[in-house]
DNA sequence: CCACCTTATGACACGCTGTGTCATTATGAA
DNA sequence: TTCATAATGACACAGCGTGTCATAAGGTGG
């Protein structure tokens, strides 16, 4: 029952990275949806039903390290010592949890870079990471922080960590963590 | 000299409030920039001569903001104590700068409250802040934060205080103050 | 007072994104 | 073999943002 009908030919992380080489040799800008759809030889509207938008070609990538790091909040539900060093000992680790996530770095690196070349896709921060903000926003709130320390806080704590992994990739060091680290650090507690 | 040809006789402030209202009438997807130039009587690409894009007809009134705070972090070279409560001193006081300039309260919270409903509207806020990061980040530079630091310090700072708006926005309190302190009060300089 | 020059304006056309509709195709299941 | 199911792509469409170019409306210099 759960495959009938006419099967799938197309493989979307082909196609992903496809765009990406494109992007790469053309410029975001330059390269359309058609484009694609004709490298990949496929319809632009097939395209279209596996990307959802031309950002998403490059954002989707980043999904496996969204969902990696929420899982790490959802399994940290640490002690009873809830004081403020064990909330930051839970962001850092889903922050570091994403890391894991990643098949490859270098092409997260390469998705990154572009993303900081172009302000388009940079804006989809904000969206890509809303889920991860509510999480980590309900995460604190369980774990007793006020309902308005906790929506600043986790709005602080992705921007911070997103600028980790902008400066990660506009480098050459193979390891993100230590930047992600260092962005988690500029974060508190108030009440704690 | 400054004055030679055709004088001007769109006022864009007119244009900016219209087009608020039509977006509050009709919803923000439902309007195009064909419907706001009809209605004001212009045409469609007059209109793009004074807002680049539809987003902008919202956040262009939001500008006034970020240039007083970003004055206000100029003037805030602080005493020779460049300690860490200085340097939040200085963020807070940018923060709150932001609020006097703002004519009318009430109209920047139907802005604000369309932006909160709106993705495509939120994204921009984080172009639209670039410019405030990249202050920030140099302020924090020039008092000696290190330059990762001041990087995470002042994207933090950023989305912690667009946080602020947006609760206050999102209720009937009058001053978006004591939100904004409290946004700011979830950082920390690392090293002091 | 008139010709001129500068600048605002808008008409037209274009490419691209994202969406909807609908016919066609390929496959597994009955 | 027939049929239901699901993938595919051809076509059309509204809207955004851009470029080009002719026209209009004032001041400025003679």
């Amino acid at each position: 029952m759960r495959s009938a009908g006419r099967p799938v030919t197309i493989d979307p992380d082909a196609v992903a990275s496809l765009a990406l080489r494109l992007f790469a040799e053309n410029g975001y800008e330059r390269t359309s949806m058609e484009d694609i759809a004709r490298a990949a030889g496929i319809g632009r509207k097939s395209l279209y039903r596996y990307f959802s938008s031309k950002a998403d070609l490059i954002w989707g990538g980043m999904e496996p390290v969204i969902a990696a790091s929420g899982l790490a909040l959802k399994g940290a539900r640490g002690g009873r010592e809830d004081d403020s060093e064990d909330l930051m000992a839970g962001l850092r680790a889903a922050a570091v949890a994403g890391v894991a996530a990643i098949p490859d770095l270098s092409v997260s690196r390469g998705r990154l870079r572009l993303i900081a070349e172009h302000p388009d896709l940079a804006s989809r921060s904000y969206e890509s990471m809303a889920p991860q903000r509510e999480r980590a926003r309900g995460h604190l709130i369980s774990l007793g922080v006020p309902e308005d320390t906790a929506s600043y806080l986790s709005a602080a704590y992705l921007a911070a960590t997103f600028e980790g992994w902008m400066r990660w990739a506009a480098g050459t060091d193979p390891d993100p963590v230590p930047y992600l680290l260092a962005a988690v650090e500029v974060l508190r507690v108030p009440g704690a």
